[in-house]
DNA sequence: CTGGATCCAAAACGATACTG
DNA sequence: CAGTATCGTTTTGGATCCAG
């Protein structure tokens, strides 16, 4: 920690690369939100647009059809009328929900310091505009 | 696991709200890459051009603007000519670098059965519109 | 019910010239 | 060195209508 830097950016770039590879598979406003929903057991469409609050019918479609291309999720389609697709996290994925799950306790364990973070940039910001 | 929806929809929601929040300040291309460049010691703005290939001048102070904004990185300027500025992780920030590294396990455990995936994929699809 | 197709607005991003 | 300002491009997302 602290160290000075030489040619160990070269390091931190290759470290970084897969990292930004599943950032770009999973990002995308909805994709977690999707992941974490369909966790505890297999769901509907119609399911999934309600459970993922605010996503359009669009975005869902195509944010599912990216997590399933992924491999991370897997579709049923029941031959019935009205049909039926029901959409089930894979295994990797759910090695992955578990993943998030640190990242969500990160997120409520910080969650009021990064607000109040934000209140103090913005007061310094209204101080060097006035 | 596998058990049936009834209302548990909103837990779903709730539970992924906080996430959603977090993927919101840490998402963008470039947030994370320069997160992981920062880790192991304060660096300096030339240094994570470099470091965070691809990264336009641009992106990069935006960027940095938002991560200093959420209290994630540190900026320290030293009044001196030319000048000098260096940028430092937040212990809460560490906290969540520390958490990406789950992350980076994730993907590389699964990077080839992504690509394979991907690879049926494609292969599906083709065969689907021959 | 599940989703594809189209059109349009907004946000993110890239390139680059300029400045203290 | 460390940015800001401006412009053009690309990506993303919402709204809506249509179809099996």
């Amino acid at each position: 920690m602290s160290q000075r830097h030489t040619d160990v950016t070269v390091q931190a770039i290759e470290e970084a690369c897969p990292l930004v590879e599943v950032l770009d598979h999973v990002s995308g406003k909805w994709s977690i939100g999707i992941i974490v929903a369909a966790a505890h057991g297999p769901i509907r469409f119609t399911e999934l647009e309600r459970a993922v609050s605010g996503i359009s019918r669009r975005m869902l479609t195509l944010t599912l059809r990216r997590l399933e291309r992924d491999g991370l999720l897997h579709r049923t389609v029941y031959p019935t009328v009205p049909p039926k697709v029901e959409y089930t996290l894979t295994d990797m994925a759910r090695e992955l929900h578990a993943t998030l799950s640190a990242l969500t306790d990160w997120a409520e364990r910080h969650r009021s310091a990064i607000a109040a973070a934000r209140k103090d940039y913005d007061a310094d910001a209204a101080v060097n505009t006035a």
